[in-house]
DNA sequence: CGTTCTATTGACTCGATTCAAACTAAGTGG
DNA sequence: CCACTTAGTTTGAATCGAGTCAATAGAACG
């Protein structure tokens, strides 16, 4: 993880839900920050202290997790900032925590407050960030509340698939899957025991394979189709091109094409 | 209804969750609004249309329901404005529905800009007012992830007499409920039939009856402890207080303390 | 190299769905 | 104002998805 370059898993998340100006860009590069690591179910709790940064994940996966029953309410990847609006109305029942390893980096708030200011094409791409993060919560609800448990994970792993690739990430159809299955199972409200089964499943119809702490998409269209996954309401401009943008050296066995949610 | 006081549930709404000043509350009353009669089951469906206005829920309910399946993701009481930020990214597969005969009044985009910029007090409480829906999503996110049936329809009772209270309504324990058992049942993700069971089992324990429209609480203690209701994240000042505020005539047998969530 | 966390498997149980039918309330039009 | 129609509520029986419990196998880690 090179360190002095966080500002540009921002600059990839802005850019895959707005169009930016180079001078957007470089304004982001000012970026201030200080760069964190956490083991896997750490808290990075922060909502006692009333914080004046928020945390700007690089590198790993963050979760929002409900302190009594464990739920977790959203799932975040590298780019996303998790508690940008958390901060001015902690929700005290709840704490970000690591799914694996992970790497943050945390901004004052001032500098979010100062680049809004000085363009208007920052402040609303900020301000489109927090409109997906409830759109993804609308769309959580929707797959904890219609869907059974096949399809509810094969869904959340088709968010997350896309999510990654919108940020150059996992562009090869295999994603780090550092978190447990249990994990898994707390994020779709199912017993650990029945994650397990699906996963199975899954692997059965040759979907795909999860070994080393890696899951390896072998089917997207099954996979998509299955879900009945459509990923308008993540916002993004543009999938399959953005994925491209940051791809070094394609992997043949993953074309764009394969993923394409666009017709 | 009054239909020259759309601002008054505003007012009622924005002073349940801020602190509001005389001149702020001057400023309200300059609302423009044009008030809208909808029928149960009605779309107030202006997606398609990019709107310059939203839509400010005067009486009734309103839900956000997904097209495909029919869930329903979040539920909207007088004083709400359900699509404040619907209008920036809005989501297609979603249709903002009325639950019951609902008046609504549509208010321009423009006047929240300019309240927002005369008046920072004004521009907090707006900013409050989509956060505390983000929290609600994540509650409804928990209450369909971890709870069981009878506690999952207890809970968005709950949830529904404390956010009505908070606006000066139900303070009697009797609340309108225009929706059917099957609407119930959408926003809690189980079937007609088992909400209905789950009824005649809230009024089994002389928890609730439900005849005529109308649910009326017979025992808060007992519906607020089997669903652990916690109202935090309703963001609320003062809830027995912002209640007692505005009864007009206040109704002996429901009584504030009987609802005090507040130690 | 043991300790601990995670994944896997089988048997049993239970909450909730589905299907169907009966019943009741609420409109609608003659 | 009543007969008809439709929407909503209620009931029972059969079925099924998912949870729980418990025990084993495997992987990761100090």
């Amino acid at each position: 993880m090179q360190q002095g370059f966080a500002f540009t898993k921002l600059a990839d998340r802005l850019t895959s839900i707005a169009d930016l100006s180079d001078d957007d860009l470089e304004l982001l590069t000012r970026m201030p920050s200080t760069i964190a690591h956490f083991a896997s179910h750490d808290r990075i709790l922060r909502m006692a202290d009333r914080p004046s940064r928020c945390c700007l994940l690089l590198q790993g996966y963050l979760c929002w997790k409900d302190d009594n029953d464990g739920q977790i309410t959203s799932i975040h990847v590298p780019g996303d900032i998790p508690d940008f609006y958390a901060t001015i109305a902690p929700s005290l029942a709840a704490h970000l925590t690591a799914l694996g390893p992970a790497v943050v980096a945390f901004v004052p708030h001032a500098f979010f407050h100062e680049i809004s200011s000085l363009s208007p094409n920052l402040r609303r791409a900020l301000q489109l960030l927090s409109l997906i993060d409830a759109a993804c919560l609308r769309n959580w609800i929707i797959n904890l509340g219609s869907r059974d448990s096949l399809t509810r994970v094969a869904h959340l792993i088709c968010e997350i698939v896309v999510r990654l690739r919108a940020v150059g990430l996992a562009n090869d159809g295999r994603l780090p899957s550092p978190f447990t299955q249990s994990d898994l199972a707390s994020a779709c409200a199912i017993s650990a025991v029945h994650a397990n089964r699906i996963i199975q499943e899954l692997r059965r119809r040759q979907i795909l394979t999860w070994q080393s702490r890696i899951i390896t998409i072998r089917n997207w269209q099954a996979l998509s189709r299955l879900a009945g996954f459509e990923s308008d309401y993540l916002g993004l401009r543009h999938i399959a091109t953005s994925a491209r943008h940051h791809s070094k050296g394609s992997v043949a066995s993953f074309e764009a094409s394969e993923l394409s949610i666009l017709p």
